[in-house]
DNA sequence: CTGTTAGCGCGTTCAA
DNA sequence: TTGAACGCGCTAACAG
């Protein structure tokens, strides 16, 4: 073009070859001059691969961490020079498949170089697309849930955040908690149960709810805790969102946070801390675990690691703020307390219900021993 | 591959050619079995084009009705069959461009159909990559503010929306009136403006706060009300996600909402339904935007329409919830009152104060008739 | 450092 | 309906 040859421009552009700074930086800026930008697809085609490409999977983006991962996933990379486009639409609940191709199906046949994907439901489809991405050289870095794909993967531990959350309250000698989750995942209920179990407590299912994972869902589900007769001292909500929108309805519901009620919520998103009473949460630590991702891929892609898929666990770790104290089990009557205890453990309960009478309202966040009469009775 | 020929099997992915039923089926269903894709990199290249790719552009996303209505374009287009990869990544502040060429320069390599942009604080280099591509035969859509582009766009009226909110105010009977808002738009600013003049009262600029798009920024902004010697009796705040922090917090610090402090937001999110005080605000038409923006993009797809670029304007509506009463101004004293009154229109301020000390605390929201003697007293 | 050449995988003719 | 041939715009390998 400019008294270069082809192969000349496209060792400019690509930085493969061999060449001068000099004239590289003679193409680009005539390039610019002239308006010139090589054809992706051309590229890609020629060079049987997309090495610059990574493409990002994740279906339902949410409004809350979710979306804060992937935005901080992509901009790391396009910063360090990769396309990354975003593929991720919203699943409709009839799962049909549009052009009997999944979505990972299409970013697949764009040929990127490399794959990350949020794991977590996916279909059969869209798993099998994945493994034979992996199959034909892709590299594929999952988050989220474990997958089964022997690739590098970034674990997200939710079994272990709603233990922390729900043991916190078990520390603040709350007994009758109550647990509302969102989606498919039995991973927060595992965690809720076991705390639960090795406190001594056994699971109330009347107690258990599904809420939907935003707002709406926190107050549907204040509507559904006012109706119960028998109400939970504390509740444990796998969502910050929707934890929020339950802690100030039922402040207009006349109920008071932590007075009547504790809360737990999940995430540690900025709302938890602007909520009408500043949430205890457990927090997911967003920064590390996307920059873990993208070393897990840079790291392959680079060529300075190429052996088997690699594990990283994330935990999140407790925040507490002032949505949880002990219970008040004072304004139970006294027939509700001895009901209450004849249907968990009989004498123990009594004794541990009278100590409550004595506790101070807000007690400072307690640690674990201090609280071990409450939580090892028996 | 099963005794057809090569253009068939082209032919039936693409649909272009004519094509017997049977076949097609039989050779698609093959396909799947040997697990055939089709590279999209060499489909696009011959083809010349990119038929079913839309490229969506939008750069820092946030976590509320931005990222909302990029999700409602992008599964809907999805389902009608088009790839339809977001290109966003989180804007530094040193506006470095990576590789030379900006992030909607990557998008045209790719040589889409079509590319659907938010407009708003675009880099010089991007505005030129996408007139560019309008020049080569790109169809682009643009949405948010205005575009010089040519091209079709759908506008979203910040001006009026902010002037409907602080009608609203005013219509209420409030005088002292202060405004948050964020970024570097002036859209709202101006509504805000010209509702104020329209009733004849001055902007005070020391209520005239810039505060972040998000809880933070709503927590700092309380602080800074609190900090005031003097108080507006009404802020308008240009998001709900902050107003809602704002209110949380100021209810924190022991003032009441709307009793001390009205307070409107914008966009009508999740959120401001389930604030401490449910927060009237003015809704941003998500669900009509995304629709048009989709029917625009569409319509130049399938040729129905290949005219002169259209313009089509979205205005929110005031959804009135419990955040905004008349001002209390029998809480300020007499001193005050006529402090304010000098300052701002002398008696005429006076006769307004006198009325307001009448009138009841919470009216119902009032038609702008009503209360015209408070709005247009000169 | 330069110029040449052979594909990359597919869409699109066009003649059979 | 078929097969062949051509070319999309570029990369990579090699000979100069």
């Amino acid at each position: 073009m400019v008294g270069v040859s082809r192969s000349q421009v496209s060792t400019a552009f690509t930085g493969n070859g061999r060449i001068s700074v000099a004239t590289r930086e003679r193409i680009l800026r005539h390039a610019r001059e002239v308006g010139y930008v090589p054809n992706a697809n051309a590229q890609r085609l020629a060079a049987g691969r997309s090495p610059k490409l990574i493409g990002i999977f994740a279906r339902n983006l949410d409004l809350g961490v979710g979306t804060v991962k992937v935005k901080k996933v992509q901009t790391e990379l396009a910063q360090m020079g990769f396309d990354v486009p975003l593929y991720s639409w919203e699943m409709p609940d009839r799962a049909e498949l549009v052009g009997d191709m999944s979505l990972i199906g299409k970013l697949c046949r764009e040929r990127p170089r490399a794959i990350i994907c949020k794991w977590g439901n996916l279909l059969p489809e869209e798993q099998a697309a994945l493994h034979k991405f992996i199959d034909t050289g892709g590299i594929v870095v999952t988050y989220g849930y474990p997958s089964d794909l022997g690739c590098d993967q970034v674990i997200i531990d939710e079994v272990t955040a709603t233990f922390v959350a729900t043991k916190h309250l078990i520390e603040f000698g709350h007994r009758l908690i109550g647990f509302s989750h969102h989606g498919k995942s039995e991973n927060h209920y595992r965690g809720f149960e076991r705390a639960l179990r090795e406190a001594g407590i056994t699971v109330r299912s009347e107690w258990v709810f599904h809420s939907g994972i935003y707002e709406q869902g926190g107050g549907d589900l204040a509507a559904a805790y006012m109706e119960l007769a028998e109400k939970p001292t504390a509740l444990c909500l796998c969502n910050d969102v929707s934890a929020s929108a339950f802690v100030n309805e039922l402040h207009r519901a006349g109920m008071r946070v932590p007075d009547d009620v504790s809360v737990v919520g999940h995430d540690d998103v900025p709302a938890a801390r602007y909520c009408a009473v500043p949430l205890t949460t457990v927090s997911e630590p967003v920064d590390e675990i996307s920059r873990e991702i993208v070393e897990m891929v840079t790291s392959r892609l680079e060529r300075r690691y190429d052996g088997e898929g690699r594990v990283a666990t994330f935990v999140g770790s407790l925040v507490a703020r002032e949505s949880v104290a002990p219970p008040a089990v004072t304004q139970l009557s006294e027939r509700r307390i001895k009901q209450v205890a004849n249907r968990q453990q009989g004498a123990a309960f009594e004794q541990f219900a009278k100590t409550l009478r004595q506790a101070p309202r807000r007690a400072s966040q307690p640690h674990l021993h201090e609280n071990e009469k409450f939580v090892r009775e028996e």
